[in-house]
DNA sequence: AGATTTCTTGACGAATCCTTAACGCCATGA
DNA sequence: TCATGGCGTTAAGGATTCGTCAAGAAATCT
């Protein structure tokens, strides 16, 4: 089901918070400061961020800010600040809702649901990608070739999806990196030599020779059917 | 520009909001009735509706559910009720965004951008450019000559994208050498001879008597579709 | 806690790309 | 006619990037 990223300094609201959303039928991850709030936005896939502005040890638009640069995840901004500069800003750093506190829960689910409605939207349509060689499944993640399961690492699949979702298109190691390892590793191109290399040898017919998984060289890398 | 949709009863706040709007660069378009509304909607593309939720003739979550038959486009939800349950029901009958009047006019031009913000995405540009020897999707960085792929080093294909992206457009020598090379190369016109001639040899029919990249001596360069 | 899988890191030859220089062509003007 | 300057073409070296392998660290599972 859907996860919900919970950032707040205080322990009380967060374990009230997640109470309440677990309640919902969602799942739970929590985090009381930006550091570690961008960290696990990075582990795993967030559906919804509800984010406090008032984090020890970073500023919370900061946060927003840090996160947009890799992310496109809606965020809830939570705030005991009224004042309407605060608001505007968090909104332009990328936010996409702001409550301010004291608020209804009932209206924070609402909101919830609001931002969660948009963003199930766009996947969808392309769930199978079938090639000479392999067939993938992108929801079931599930891979067959010559009538095999193939199985992949968690990183690989990260990889595999990004290329296998836009065929035919080519992708930045850049655009790669930040995707699966954050921005902080946007230069680290041993990385990707490592994964290309372990994903034709698991999927191509001739590793050596790839026929899909081609390397557009300096550039990055392309999925051709 | 993006157009907004204002509907509310109240003409004053209907001509305040869209001098405002109309102030911010958008293009406007009101409506004091939710049929009219519904109708103008239906009209022509609109980026964000802007709806109060007093209106003579329905009511405000009616109209919300009525365009959501047919239209996903986002919601910003105006209402003088505080209560949390109209709030609710409007965001579950699709609204995407809620304030109180009275509201700071700042506040409503920030969620206002963050709604355009998430709109903007799917509008893919279809960046494909065809000639009568080659065609190019700069989207994909992809190029077809007479149905066969054609591979671009990182620097050809640096120049090629300035060019293309202006067609017809004469490119200086200096501003091809200081985007692609930077600007401390640019008086190093051998380098640009070298990649023209490759760039023909891999897309003109003739490269020797090339129609669509075209030299004007002693300026530069001219692509011509 | 131990075992297994996964991730990170470094090094090397091979493949690719960039730079540079040399030469021929053509138009212009002396 | 010849000299000059800008442009096109080609080829070779040196620099960068890529594929591959292996081994230790970290994470995960049992």
């Amino acid at each position: 089901m859907n996860t919900i990223l919970v950032v707040d300094d205080d322990p009380h609201i967060v374990r009230a918070l997640a109470i309440t959303l677990k309640g919902q039928g969602y799942t739970v991850v929590t985090a009381t400061d930006g550091q570690s709030a961008l960290h696990a936005a990075a582990q795993q896939p967030i559906a919804v961020m509800i984010l406090d502005l008032g984090l020890p040890d970073m500023d919370g638009t900061a946060v927003i800010s840090a996160l947009r640069e890799w992310s496109s995840l809606p965020i809830l901004v939570l705030s005991a600040r009224h004042g309407s500069s605060d608001k505007v800003e968090a909104l332009d750093a990328g936010a996409d809702d702001y409550i301010t506190k004291p608020f209804g829960l009932d209206e924070l689910l609402a909101r919830l649901r609001a931002l969660l409605r948009r963003s199930i939207e766009p996947s969808e349509e392309v769930t199978t990608v079938e090639t000479s060689s392999f067939t993938v499944d992108l929801n079931k993640r599930q891979i067959t070739k010559s009538g095999l399961d193939v199985r992949m690492t968690p990183t690989e699949w990260n990889i595999l999806d990004i290329l296998l979702r836009n065929p035919d298109k080519l992708i930045t190691q850049q655009q790669l990196l930040t995707e699966v390892w954050g921005p902080a590793y946007a230069k680290e191109a041993n990385y990707l030599r490592v994964y290309m290399a372990q994903l034709r040898r698991k999927l191509e017919n001739e590793p050596g020779n790839p026929r899909h998984l081609i390397t557009e060289p300096g550039m990055g890398y392309r999925f051709v059917p």
